[in-house]
DNA sequence: CACTTGACCTGTCCGC
DNA sequence: TGCGGACAGGTCAAGT
């Protein structure tokens, strides 16, 4: 999924994009996707104008004129494109809460969602809605926001926007990693209550620290040279500045970079990220590492594929290690 | 509490 | 080609 600098870049795209249009209809296929009632759409969100893009850890917050907030999760494989185009009315004439099928689809040319210039692989969205299209909002002047997930894992939430913090995964949620005033003994000291865990474990828990997913996980423990599964008591406080470093300049060169695209992620316009290219291990198993030649190997770690580099990151001891 | 594992879904890829 | 199984970027709810 998009992860931090994600979740991140397409906050930015929408941010420019939709901030006071007007939302004139939803239209959505499960309420997997979108749970609210007809009646709250109806009452807060219809007729609403966009006040804001906001990001916290990797939720999405899509502020209302009316108090309220859509407040958005993308999960693995979650999309928002924002398509810019003046379609025909009928072509969504399908009442609220009704699924989207196939004759509901907008004919949208392939060209006409833009995509990365250059890129020859960019063909990731053609037209849209496509099947994977959970929720389709419509703007008063005719362009679209389309809500994308092809496994149905991510949602997007109608509330009022002075609940939004109250909600336990924001209660719950670590501190940002790229706020300026968030510093490496701060850092250090979110990882105590997880002291038996494998670091891995712990970097990727959002109520250490907000926004780490896989992807950044493993480049950023390659970067500091500490294996995943080193347990988070063993490491050292000048183990940990590194990694603070390395995690920060990670994300902060991805987001740079537009985001990480493995499979599907895509930005608000629907174009790939670049991060991929400047990956060091993350899905480079085979391949040597830039540091010192050893090839990279993938495994399992806190149950997710884990890549390391065999040589940089050097295997825990048993005493290291919890479990076996 | 801290920690681990499986579940939620759909699609794709790999081996037989 | 077809089929079964493993796997995929993230969280939760359960289990120990």
């Amino acid at each position: 999924m998009p992860e931090l600098p994600e979740v991140e870049t397409v906050r930015r795209g929408l941010h420019g994009l939709i901030i006071g249009r007007a939302i004139k209809k939803v239209v959505h296929d499960t309420p997997k996707s979108f749970p609210n009632a007809a009646a709250d759409v109806e009452r807060f969100l219809i007729g609403a104008k966009i006040t804001d893009v906001r990001r916290r850890a990797k939720v999405l917050m899509i502020d209302l004129s009316t108090g309220y907030t859509l407040v958005i999760h993308l999960k693995m494989t979650g999309q928002l494109v924002f398509v810019d185009k003046n379609l025909e009315d009928r072509s969504l004439n399908v009442e609220y809460s009704q699924p989207l099928n196939s004759t509901s689809t907008i004919p949208i040319a392939a060209d006409e969602v833009r995509f990365g210039a250059g890129h020859p692989n960019d063909s990731l969205i053609g037209e849209l809605p496509d099947r994977s299209t959970r929720v389709t909002f419509t703007f008063e002047d005719g362009s679209h926001l389309f809500f994308n997930d092809q496994r149905k894992f991510g949602w997007v939430k109608l509330m009022p926007t002075l609940e939004v913090p109250n909600i336990d995964f924001m209660r719950k949620v670590g501190p940002e990693p790229l706020e300026h005033d968030f510093t490496q003994a701060q850092f250090r000291e979110r990882f105590a209550r997880r002291a038996k865990s494998p670091i891995k474990a712990a970097l990727l828990d959002q109520t250490v620290v907000a926004g780490v997913g896989n992807i950044y996980a493993d480049e950023s423990l390659w970067g500091a040279k500490i294996h995943p599964l080193r347990k988070v008591a063993s490491v050292t406080d000048a183990e940990y500045d590194l990694l603070y470093g390395e995690l920060r300049d990670v994300m902060n060169l991805a987001i740079e970079k537009g985001g990480s695209t493995d499979k599907n992620y895509v930005n608000a316009e629907g174009k790939r990220g670049s991060y991929m290219d400047f990956a060091r291990v993350f899905r480079r198993e085979g391949q040597e590492c830039s540091r010192c030649g050893t090839i990279i190997v993938k495994f399992k770690a806190a149950g997710r594929g884990t890549h390391i580099c065999p040589k940089c990151q050097t295997a825990p001891t048993p005493s290291d290690t919890i479990g076996t």
